[in-house]
DNA sequence: TCCGAAAGTTAGCCTAGGCTAAGAAGTGTG
DNA sequence: CACACTTCTTAGCCTAGGCTAACTTTCGGA
């Protein structure tokens, strides 16, 4: 009987390229679906998304919101008129609701598995941009599993 | 009794921006994360880490990896020297010893939760840099309820 | 030993996403 | 209705993190 302990191997290096380059387009959208979901939110609750709120929501100088509003736009997800407020494309309400929606589901399954609701939302914030659709379905089965459990 | 379905308010703007401020944080923090604990695993498995080797498992082109290397010598983390292999600080130690703990508890939590050991290892690239001690906490604490659960 | 292949670096470019400062456009009130 | 205030945009700057192409250094084998 071997008494080394074998280091666990590396897993092969085309496998974890891959890995990182999924984790690098999961970064690229991460901006565009805070926004459009952060825009849905202003309009839900405000009527209107303004520029300036958005830029003390995300914590952000109101150049910087001009900027990526203009992205957004080039990606057909906003759609912007000189000095008016912002709307949604029928692309950027999808983004939002399908954001939204995994949002809301990291944040209860964060708060089933026992993070306070400040920890909760703060991380879910992170982790929603990186749960693939196999792990938030987990999620919901598990939240469906302690649901019937009671 | 109301009828109507009063939408959740938005949380003051402050709170917010703070969690997006956070969130920027991690982000800034995860590359320099993923390299220490790569460069880790090579010199563990193959005694160096050669530039070479990081370019191929992250994905990128060694010009990135000589940049990357920069920022992480200036950092603190890595000493190089030139056209030798990357050796790591104490702090870099400490870094690549903290992620690699990190990664492993997100990879079986999430293994525990349901999700197949493929998608866990994808997903916990991305989840790790995004979950507070607070919620690593939460992890471990399932996990051990589990476990004497049987 | 020398010389070609492999590894590493440098130069120059790009995009995303931050910033400040300054100016233009819209709005509300005396 | 005019002027001050707010909002939005523009200009110019920066860093991180990507790229390719070209160059330098190292190393191994004939």
């Amino acid at each position: 009987m071997r008494r080394t302990l074998a280091p666990r191997p590396l897993p092969p290096a085309e496998d974890q390229a891959a890995r990182f380059a999924r984790q690098r387009e999961a970064d690229r959208t991460a901006t565009a679906e805070d926004y459009v979901e952060l825009i849905a939110d202003l309009l839900r609750a405000d009527g209107e998304a303004r520029a300036v709120d958005i830029a003390r929501r995300m914590g952000v100088s109101q150049a910087t919101v001009t900027a990526t509003i203009g992205r957004l736009q080039r990606d057909g997800l906003v759609e912007t008129k000189p000095y008016r407020g912002l709307f949604l494309t029928d692309a950027g309400r999808d983004m939002a609701a399908a954001a939204k929606a995994r949002h809301e589901l990291v944040v209860q399954f964060l708060i089933a598995v026992g993070l306070d609701a400040e920890t909760a939302e703060q991380d879910a914030e992170g982790i929603e941009h990186h749960a693939s659709e196999a792990a938030l379905q987990a999620f919901e089965r598990f939240l469906a599993a302690r649901k019937a459990a009671g």
